[in-house]
This record gives C-alpha cells, structure tokens and sequence, in this order.
DNA sequence: GCAAATTTGTCCGTATGTATC
DNA sequence: AGATACATACGGACAAATTTG
C-alpha cells in the first residue's frame, strides 16, 4: 500500500475554522514548547524526528517551521549538532530593513534618513537621563572608543565602524533599555550595509567625525545637557546632509 | 541507476569560503532576482518548480528559502496561487518582540516597559514638529478618533483598541517618517498581545484614558508643544503604572 | 456548476555532510 | 579512526487550493 496514514488532518476536518497550514501549527507547537518549559536561549530542543512525533508532522513540514523560527531567532540551528532556543535578537529587523532599503530606487534614501533620525532622535530625546547617569568609568570608555577612532582612522576602516558601534551602544547602555540599545545598533547595522549601495560615502571626514564623538565626550564629562544636545545634532547632520547629496546626485 | 546528479556543489568544493547552507544561496538567489527585476510588493514571483532550475536546488530547499523569506515578509505566498513579493512590513519585529515578551518570567515586564517608553519617545521627542506641523483636518480626525473611543467605551472593546492604535498612527504621521510610524504601530501590537498574559489590565480607567487623548487634542489645536509634552506624559504615566502594579504582584 | 490545469502543501524514503565521543 | 547522532538535501508521489475553460 506504500501510503502512509495522512492521518489527522484528514480526520479532523476542523469543522469551519480557517485551516491554518500545518507547517504554522507546528510553530506554534515549538514556541510553546519552549514557554511550557521556560526554556531560554541555548537551551536545546527536541531532534527534528522527535517534533515530527511529538506534532504528528512530516519532516518536511517540522523543517520549514524551524526555517521560519530560526528567521525569526526564535530558534536557532547547528549543523549535525541540534536544534536550540534562539537569542531572540533583532536580526529579523535587520534583515527586513536592509532588503526594504536595497529594494526601492526612490524610496531607498528615505529610508535612511528615516533611520538615522530616529537614532537621533533615541539619544537627543535621553539627553537628561543620559548625561545624568552615565558614570565616571562609562565616560571614559567612550573617550577611549574616540581613542580607538584616531588610531584606526589613517589605517584601515575596519576598526573605525566598530569603534563608531561600540561608542553608541554603550552611550545608550545606561538607560536600562535594552530595546532601544538594540534598535539603535540594528539601525546603524543597516545604515552601514545599505549607504554603499546608494553611493552614501561612510567613510568621509573621518576627523570631523572623530572631533564630534569628542564634543560628546567632551558634554557628557560636564553633565551638560543642552551641549550634548548640540553635539548630537552637529554629529548627525553631516550623515543627514550625505545621504541628502547622494540623492541629489540622482 | 535511480539517483539523479547531486551535482553542482559536489561539483564544486568551494575552495576554502565555509560553505554556506544552500537554502540561504537559494535565499539570496530569489532576493536579488527581485532586485534584479526591480520588483514590487505584490509583484509575481517564479514558480517552485522554475526557481528549482534556475537556482539549481531541489523544491525542499526551496521552500525552505521561501519559508525565511516569508517570515521577513519579504515574499508571501498564496495557496493555489502563486509567489509574490512581499509587503515589506515589520511584522517580523512583532513576531519577534511578542515571543521575547512571553518568554522571559521576570524580563517580560521590562519588556512591555521599555517598549511603552520608546512610544513616549517618539511622541514626546517629536513634541515640537508635530504640534507645529499637523493639519487642522488631521486634527479633525485625531478629535474623531477620540470620539469613537468614547463610543465604543462602554460597549464592546473593540473598537477602543482599534481607535486607541488609529490615535497614535496619525499623529505620528506627519513627520513623514514611516520607519517611527511603523515601529510605533508594531510596539502598540506587541503590547496588546502581551498584556494580557502578564496581567496588566488595558481596560481599565477608560474614562481617564480618553480624557487624555482629549488632552493631547487640545494642545495641538493650541499649538502648545510644552503643555502637548505634558499631555503625553499623563497618557504614559498611568501605562507604566499599571505595568508596575502587576510587576509588584508576581 | 463541473472538470481540467496550475500551483502550493505535505508526505515518504534515501543518501550525504557534519559534529561529537 | 571509527561509530553514532543529527541536520542537510534530493526526488517522487499525492493532497489541497485556486483559476480557467
């Protein structure tokens, strides 16, 4: 007979209920599997047979459902190891954002521009709370991230983006917010992947860059918030003011 | 013989680059084919079958690439139909913050919390462009929403949420920023699915909630951006409140 | 309204690559 | 080095949804 019973669904024929794909309600078996057993991120889950019995799905479908979760970083999947909980970071957001900003031809330098004013917008709208809370030790990594720019900045550019990187995420650190410090960075993770492909040049007066994160610096040592206000907007202006002139070169 | 040629990669043993699973070629094959094509959401894709031969990939891997690019709203599928490009939404951000927020037994609070606070962000750290830059129909229509929301107030809640989220859309709106608009829209999603499960109460004190918006109407309509900041402020206080209250029952 | 064609959904069996012990 | 456990990938078959003649 060679056919396996189809089983289940076949029995079950959901009486008027929009029948969902089976592959989704595998996913939503996984994800309560892990909520059931408040597993967290790294911990491991069951072999891709043992869902296939535990959801009475086939394989197939057990693996486009840990695709979607593992897109997600709900899940997470190591070769000829296992599967396990994912980090649930913002990768998704990442990747979205990027394939919107690569997509549209017009459209793509407002989505720039949108991003970097939002993250204007994260640290000129905590300008009090962060010049107020950050601490001695904090203040003076951020001036040693400025140092690492310096040093980087006639070498090569590898160190200096992530000098950039490190110096926002932690200037944001202090605010106990862990959604706005990843928004931030996934932000600045997209700003870096799509400028190139606009003809945005990131990486162009580097020592005016270099003497604005100073300025912050410089703000946040003296507890002065409209400085470091100031700062900000004389940091992300030149950004704003390339991404405007790669458009107009359209 | 009955084994067709695995071909291709055995082909190529990619000298030394860490071989990549071939879903994500297949991935990055449909992305820039879109690129390529310059295709729009809503735009048609190959079938399975042609994407098979054109990325030299059997249809499992396939649609397991399908199924990520799916899950970024990248492309969507149609059952019966047909492969299109996606809409490109954030419905992955949702996806994902929604499950962080189940998650975590003793974080999730702080999640709803660190979500509540970059909405006041936006709103707040807009204060001064938005009062100055919304229309007086625009304002017409946040008074309209208001309205419903005393409506449906003490009939069913359905339409509150509905109006409460309509509320928000279109005052963002007019900063011509989508990416705060949609971020906005999706925190608002994430916290009324997570809510619920956390116990906080997002029904309560509806008079005042309204009263609130009301509040905010006003200022624009008097184009007073200090008393606009602190209309918001009010609207926010009580959400975090509740959120602490049911923090401090666990 | 029905039947055929097209397209995605699901299943199974098998072979291969990869990591761990 | 070998064995084992696991994820990766393939190909073929049938089911279900949608459109079209």
């Amino acid at each position: 007979m060679a056919v396996g019973q189809r089983a289940i669904r076949q029995r079950v024929p959901e009486p008027k209920t929009v029948r969902q794909p089976l592959r989704q309600e595998v996913v939503d078996g996984i994800k309560s599997y892990i909520l059931r057993n408040d597993l967290r991120p790294g911990d491991p889950l069951p072999t891709e047979p043992a869902l296939c019995e535990a959801l009475g799905a086939s394989r197939s479908s057990v693996r486009e459902a840990i695709r979607i979760l593992t897109a997600l970083d709900i899940v997470e999947v190591r070769h000829g190891h296992g599967t396990y909980v994912g980090r649930l970071s913002l990768s998704a957001l990442v990747e979205s954002l990027t394939f919107r900003g690569l997509l549209s031809p017009d459209d793509d330098f407002q989505v720039m521009s949108d991003l970097i004013e939002v993250r204007e917008l994260f640290e000129r709208g905590m300008a009090d709370r962060l010049v107020s809370s950050l601490a001695e030790e904090q203040i003076d990594l951020l001036a040693q991230h400025v140092d690492e720019m310096r040093r980087a900045g006639a070498g090569e550019g590898r160190g200096f983006v992530e000098a950039d990187r490190a110096f926002h995420t932690l200037l944001l650190a202090p605010l106990g917010n862990d959604l706005i410090g990843q928004l931030s960075t996934a932000f600045w993770d997209v700003y870096v992947i799509v400028a190139p492909h606009l003809d945005v040049f990131t990486r162009e007066h580097e020592a005016a860059t270099i003497a604005n994160h100073q300025r912050i610096v410089d703000a946040v040592r003296d507890r002065d918030p409209v400085e470091f206000a100031a700062a900000l907007t004389e940091h992300y202006a030149p950004v704003r003011q390339r991404i405007e002139e790669a458009r107009a070169r359209r």
